[in-house]
DNA sequence: ATCATATATAACTTATATATTATATAATGA
DNA sequence: TCATTATATAATATATAAGTTATATATGAT
């Protein structure tokens, strides 16, 4: 309910604040995929990808299993779940408080008339 | 559909991943404040706060007006509807590759016994 | 053994982000 | 007019991020 909870949340909106990174969370929704196969669309080095999936991997959107000397990469399990309860979380105070411009236009004329005073 | 057209979901979601911008989101679902009010929580001083204001505002997820020498601030409309349409895609394009357990073990057997000849 | 492939890590550079203090601006109120 | 309040901006320091090259490690192939 309040912001000490947020670490989790926003660790995964800085790892996906990157073109990168949600280009290849994007490319994991269709399935699994090395390293390599992912780093080849991008115009940078191997190891900077590895970087990239270290940092999808710590904020738990990706998981990655051993296959001979690769690591292929999927997506986690319930990897954006929390994203969506947050909006949804959101959207619900939004609701809740509706805040229609009358409403709030309102509300600053009578702020006005008790501040004029 | 492609990476090209993610910067603005980018941007909203590098705006998203700092604890008081998205304390002060989760503030403005609840409705309009001024940038003093928004401040006062955090220990942190005013022009820290208006910084993180901009940000937020940059990326579109806020509005302001003007109200004599105040700027209250408030969730732009349809803020989070590119958040949503995208976390929407991500699930279809999953559920469109439906990616179970089993498939893929069975499809790493059949690699393998490619790979092994 | 040796070489090639897949991946990770370290050292380093540069760019960007975040916070601070000091100060400017604009409107209010006395 | 002068002080106060609300906010923004500039200058600056420091931290973090993101990329590079070089290198290490592990597996697989010859």
């Amino acid at each position: 309910m309040n912001e000490l909870h947020n670490g989790p949340l926003v660790t995964k909106f800085a790892a996906l604040s990157d073109p990168t990174r949600l280009a290849i969370v994007q490319r994991l929704a269709e399935g699994e995929a090395t390293v390599t196969e992912l780093a080849a669309p991008f115009a940078m080095t191997q190891p900077a990808v590895s970087r990239h999936l270290k940092v999808l991997e710590s904020a738990g959107l990706i998981t990655r299993r051993v296959d001979k000397q690769r690591r292929p990469c999927r997506l986690a399990e319930g990897a954006l779940d929390n994203l969506d309860e947050w909006l949804a979380m959101l959207r619900q105070t939004m609701s809740a408080h509706y805040d229609r411009l009358d409403d709030v236009l309102a509300e600053m004329q009578t702020k006005d008339d008790r501040t004029t005073e």
